[in-house]
Formats: structure tokens, C-alpha cells, sequence
DNA sequence: TGGTGTTGACTGACCAGTCAATCTATTTGG
DNA sequence: CCAAATAGATTGACTGGTCAGTCAACACCA
């Protein structure tokens, strides 16, 4: 149980061969052997570590799921303006996404579906990330710069939202993506949400 | 081939009953023969009508999916201003979900959230709507009443995402539920995103 | 020597898709 | 007006292949 010093930590290495999998074929499509094969690791050896297939996917949510939760909070706690803490959050989600593409794959794809079948346990997860957002719209209700009529829930789904189309757009390949597009994604999430698309300015509309 | 007048046409009654199926077991979780339990016909029925079970939910997905782009190229094609535009293609996704959840529910949960299988076949079609969308935006730029720095692709993407969290709060109850909801939650998606989360006034913040 | 890590062949269940037979309705021709 | 012929609709038992999970044995270290 140690699991001591050096040595290739085989469960990581079988995590992050599922990863690759996952994302590749899909939870679904792939067989357990697959992910074994990726690993360079015996059949069996999945099963000593992980009591199932599935908890191999219950396992990679939660951990990043995790980290994220934990970031929203650190956000929330300070004492920054809405929206430096929605950038922040957008800035992780969009750096968890170019770090590793396939990881965020596998969540948003594979997981999502997946709450539907087994796991309440994911629901839970994803209501927490709802409701530590919404605290945060509605400290910037309260400070009057947010809109008291949109209810915080709904904005936080709004916001969450965006963004998840946004790397399911670069997942399925229907938006550009690199360096200056993930940057330039941040900035337009947090806009977009905060300001709206539409002209505040009150002049009229001038035509080309 | 003529199917002429009455009877309980099978095909109809297979698809209806794959809905309720696949929304109730998913997609993959289900075998053919709950199908064709469900529709009360014999297992072999179905592969007389479709050639597979995948070609069960691709019908599904086409069908509804195609009226939703109908919908979208009327309502860009009338003179009307812009909110009213995203006005109606937000009634009309919300009330295809009043009226049947179970089939709103297969569609977002194992059609466009699936990037691996089934995502991939109909990126075409998925891709239409955003770019239906993306032309409504621009012409709104055009008139100034929507901002010139939010590109018109993205601004389609974060209300197509904004709307498609919505339902999928629904689906999976984590958002209310029920007529004075449906009707709310159509002005809400409209504000939000036009509007903007933040007090348009230019007055100072108060604090109570 | 005991415990943890590691191996991969094997099994038992499951299920998509096939197919030959049966049924039903419509058409033909006598 | 009816019988035979034709074509589609409907049935469900069966097959072939797949794959998650098991397990008994072996390797390596303390």
C-alpha cells in the first residue's frame, strides 16, 4: 500500500492509457483489453486496480472534476470583481482543455451520457459546480453588477454552457483551435456572458 | 409500398417506442428487443424497417432535427429584429422539449453530445445549425445592434449552448420544471444572452 | 516466507443481426 | 365472383462473435 518510490506507477500509466482511449474510441466502443494493450500492461492488471471499466472513467471525472471544484472555490473566496473570477474559471477550463484535449474529451463527452445510465454520483459533482457559480453571480447581484432579474442559477447554467460548447466545438473539430484561439476564447467567454452581444452604447445603428 | 389508409403503422410505433427506450435505458444500454417489446412487435419487425439499430436513432435525430433547421432558415428569412429571431428558435426548441422530453432527451444525450459515434455522422447537420444561426447574428452586426467584436460563429455558439444546458438541467433535474418555467426560461435565454449579465445602467453600484 | 504486483487464458453471458417460415392483402385471370 | 399467384408484412428461433470480469499461477521485493 506504500507504493513506495520510483518504479512506473502502473495504476497512473492505466489511467492515462484510458484517457487516450477513451477519446479515441469512445467508452463504449472500447474494450478493456484496449486500454491493457495502450498501458503496456496485462488484461488482469486493470482489475487490480479498478474494480470495473466504469470505474476507470468514475475515476478520471472525479479527479479533475475535483481540482476544479477547488479552483472555483479558491475564486470565490477572493476578493475580486465578477469578472476577473468568471475569467479565471473560464482560464482554467480552457488551459485544462490545451493541457490535455483528450482528458476534457472524455469528460464532457463520455460522462455526461454516462450520468444518465449509473452514477448519481457524477450529478452531485455537477450540481456543486452549478451552485458554487451561482454563489458568485449572486455576490455580484448584491454589488449591484449583475442584474437582480436573472436568476444567479441561470446564469451560472449560461455561463457553464458557453463554455462547454466552446470545447465541444474544438472537440468536434467545429471551431479553430491554438495558442492565440484559446486565449482570444477566454476573453470572448466572459464578455459574451457579462455584456451580452448586444451594443450597449445608446447611439443609433450606423450602416457600412 | 403504397401503405395506403388506416392500421397501426409499425414503423411509426418502432420509433415512438425506441424514444421512450433509449431515453429511458440509453442508447447503448438497450438491447433491440426492448424495442420491439416496447412497440409490442415481433424483434424481427424491426430490421424489415430500419437496417440496424443505429439507423433507428439516426431516423430519430434527421426527422426532428431537420424541422428545427426549417424552422431556423423562416425565421431568418422574415424581417424581424434580432431578439425576436432567437426569441423563436428558443420557443421552438423548448417547446419540442415540453412536448416530448424523452425525444429532446435522446437527441442532446446520445446524438450531439457524442463525438466519437454518432456525433460524427450528423456533424453536418449540426454544423448547419450554427452557421443558420451565425447569419442571423451577422446581419444583427450589420444593423449595429449586436457588437462587431464578438464574431458572429461564437455568438451562435454561446446561445446554442446556452440553451442546450438548459434542457440538459431538465433532462437530468437539475433545473425546475413545468409550463411557468418553459415560458420563463424562453425570456431568460433571450436576455441573457442579447443582454448581457450586467446592469446595462451607468450609475454606480450600491451597496445595501 | 508472506504479501503485493502482474500475467493472460478462460468462461459465461449477452446481443446484434439473419433467415426461413407464416400470415395478410392485393392483383390477376378464368 | 372466386381461386391462384404475387408481394409485402410479420414472426421469433437461432447463430456467430464479442467482451467484461474471474482466477490460478507466477514474479519480485522486504
Amino acid at each position: 500500500m506504500v507504493r513506495a518510490k520510483s518504479g512506473p506507477d502502473k495504476r497512473r500509466l492505466i489511467l492515462d492509457a484510458a484517457v487516450r482511449v477513451f477519446a479515441r474510441q469512445g467508452f463504449h466502443a472500447c474494450r478493456v483489453s484496449d486500454i491493457a494493450d495502450e498501458a503496456g500492461v496485462a488484461y488482469g492488471l486493470v482489475y487490480h486496480y479498478f474494480a470495473s471499466k466504469d470505474e476507470v472513467l468514475d475515476t478520471l471525472f472525479l479527479e479533475r472534476w475535483n481540482v476544479m471544484l477547488e479552483l472555483i472555490r479558491e475564486v470565490d473566496a477572493q476578493p475580486l470583481p465578477v469578472r476577473e473570477k468568471l475569467g479565471a474559471i473560464t482560464s482554467f477550463i480552457v488551459d485544462s482543455y490545451r493541457h490535455d484535449p483528450d482528458l476534457m474529451k472524455v469528460i464532457i463527452v463520455e460522462v455526461t451520457r454516462a450520468a444518465n445510465s449509473f452514477g448519481q454520483t457524477h450529478l452531485g459533482q455537477i450540481r456543486e459546480a452549478y451552485e458554487l457559480i451561482g454563489e458568485i453571480v449572486t455576490k455580484a447581484q448584491e454589488e449591484g453588477v449583475f442584474k437582480p432579474e436573472i436568476e444567479a442559477r441561470f446564469a451560472a447554467m449560461a455561463f457553464y454552457g458557453t463554455i462547454e460548447q466552446l470545447l465541444t466545438g474544438w472537440i468536434f473539430g467545429l471551431r479553430p483551435q491554438g495558442e492565440e484561439h484559446f486565449e482570444r476564447a477566454k476573453w470572448l467567454v466572459v464578455e459574451t456572458v457579462c455584456g451580452g452581444l448586444e451594443t450597449s452604447v445608446v447611439g443609433e445603428a450606423s450602416v457600412s
